[in-house]
DNA sequence: ATAATATACTAACATAAAGTAAGTAATTAA
DNA sequence: TTAATTACTTACTTTATGTTAGTATATTAT
């Protein structure tokens, strides 16, 4: 009858890098801001259709900001906002684990 | 025509920790060997199919191995290998992650 | 003895997520 | 004028996940 649950928050987390593609998403970002196409080229087995739903959810999830700029033609750049950029050490540990197995 | 692409070892890591459940799971097996009904209590929205999916995953990946002891009744434990208890890093830095944001 | 409960699954089917291919709108380049 | 580029969206197919039920073996309760 022991019912300790996981951590909430930590749930939350594996909601968003528990779905294809937003690791690698954030991953690239953290190399700093991209452009729809950049990123499009960088992740080429990824679909345009899934990194444009993947973009909206991690808008939402304030781990990005889109940002416009108004020349012509107009450029639109995705960063990570602190809270994005806050991944890294994430990353970093996973990159060491994935290169030493 | 720049065509620098991402680390394959990096994209394989995510391919498994980039699908639902995976991350929860190995997460729960750091704080020791567990039994399936143990797990599926721990995380009470994933179902039996699932669980039982992550693990033949999981132990193709070599993360976890599956233990029968032959007692009556028989006790299956599945426990992470060396590759998998390397995670804790990863997971250890996730949750700082989600407990700051 | 029979029924109920427990563990570790599997099977069948429904729904949600992701993949694929094509199209759009605005702009610029040939 | 036609083609190319960027940042998407739409429609449709396939794959992944969810849901419910069932199986096999064993133990416990009545």
């Amino acid at each position: 009858m022991e019912d300790y649950q996981l951590c909430p928050k930590f749930e939350n987390a594996f909601e968003l890098l528990g779905k294809r593609w937003t690791g690698l998403i954030v991953h690239v970002l953290l190399t700093g801001p991209k452009r729809f196409k950049d990123i499009s080229v960088l992740i080429p087995s990824m679909s345009d259709r899934m990194l444009s739903e993947r973009f909206k959810e991690l808008e939402a999830a304030e781990i990005i900001v889109r940002h416009v700029y108004p020349e012509t033609p107009v450029r639109i750049e995705y960063e990570l906002t602190a809270k994005g950029k806050g991944l890294k050490p994430v990353m970093d540990e996973l990159q060491k684990w994935a290169d030493s197995h």
